[in-house]
DNA sequence: GGAGTTATTATACACCTGGATAATAGCGGC
DNA sequence: GCCGCTATTATCCAGGTGTATAATAACTCC
């Protein structure tokens, strides 16, 4: 009996390559189905393999916790243009794919659900939420300021609170339960929502 | 060695001890965490006994969650008086312990990573979704009528997904990182949020 | 108070877990 | 082409997993 044959992967990319192996068992099989052995399987490489580029299966668990966070938060804080399109774009961008699909909110879930057990995970998730409100926050702050509105940094945090709510709620719902809405539905209702809650149009 | 001496508990009762313990190490130790072993501990009774009142361990787990979308909506659905206190009501309870607090958030989180995998809690998970957001909309069509705006049932449905998806993303927000925020702002903003959104006061 | 019922304990099993270790295959430098 | 380095594989280990089974303690009924 030989052998198998393998490949050597560069540095970085073996890592990255454990890295979504991990996010896909945790999504398709749940935080605890996801194991070295299952991680493996899926990264086409031996269960040993993750210890040669991880201190530990937690310490892989954080990272992956990280690249998720990232993937959520960074389509979303890169808008560009003038305040209008940032904020439409903010918006949409979160309530569509591939941010809004039920794999992300798997994994989101099966991390907040750590956040009490594990104080690596709770210092991740709280470091991406701030930094995602703030970015938030941000982009009220311009869009009044636009739309010749100027609010204060105290206004702005309440807005910011209570959008990021409306959004981060929306994209669950639609995430579990995308057939209960009909195409583009979740993304109206953010869209008329927000412009309630600032009372000023969005558009023109 | 002699055995261990005990007490032959009523059957629904010694049950609902079980899932109470079972509650507690999910929310505790993780869904991972929450082994036959460890929640018979957390129960007082031995790991064999769980499966005397269960057929597995999963139904077990099932019926947890179950408990655990019925403690998240009972209170909230369950509210009284004329539809300004009950609207009132609907949001200070959902945002406030102890609905709100991050045991809550950590158990409804759990459950929610496995409504991908396992299709009995996704079942479990649309029908709590679907009672409480109609509960919502039945209470805001009562509302608007009462404030003399009635609304037609899709116009209802629009709101109701909305400040569901607010509440929501508050709740969650607020049992993370209640720190963050300073007592009963959470509450205050929601409120302020859905006169927003109606377009309406709450009182008078 | 003795018999019958069953909730509960105790123990065993096959399998899976994360981690440690030693052998080896691929690849870069010379 | 060969050498040295190390990424990768293959094995092993102690402990934990859900579940099955048999013995027994607690309670009910008569």
């Amino acid at each position: 009996m030989s052998r198998r044959s393998f490949h050597r992967a560069p540095e970085g990319e073996r890592r990255q390559e454990l890295i979504e192996a991990t996010l896909d068992c945790i999504s398709e099989y749940g935080l605890k189905g996801a194991t070295v052995r299952q991680i493996a399987v899926r990264a086409g490489v031996t269960a040993g393999l993750v210890r040669h580029y991880f201190d530990s299966k937690d310490q892989m668990i954080a990272e992956a916790y990280r690249a998720v966070i990232a993937a959520l938060t960074d389509k979303a804080t890169h808008v560009e243009g003038d305040p209008v399109t940032r904020l439409k774009d903010f918006i949409a961008i979160n309530l569509t794919e591939p941010v809004a699909d039920s794999r992300s909110v798997s994994l989101w879930a099966a991390f907040i659900s750590q956040v009490r057990v594990d104080p690596v995970l709770a210092a991740i998730h709280r470091e991406g939420y701030l930094a995602f409100r703030n970015a938030l926050q941000d982009l009220l702050s311009d869009f009044l300021a636009f739309k010749g509105r100027p609010a204060g940094p105290e206004e702005c945090r309440r807005y910011a609170i209570a959008i990021n709510g409306l959004v981060d709620g929306l994209w669950v719902e639609g995430c579990l339960a995308g057939d209960l809405f009909r195409e583009g539905e979740l993304v109206s209702i953010a869209m008329a929502s927000v412009e309630a809650l600032l009372g000023l149009p969005i558009e023109s």
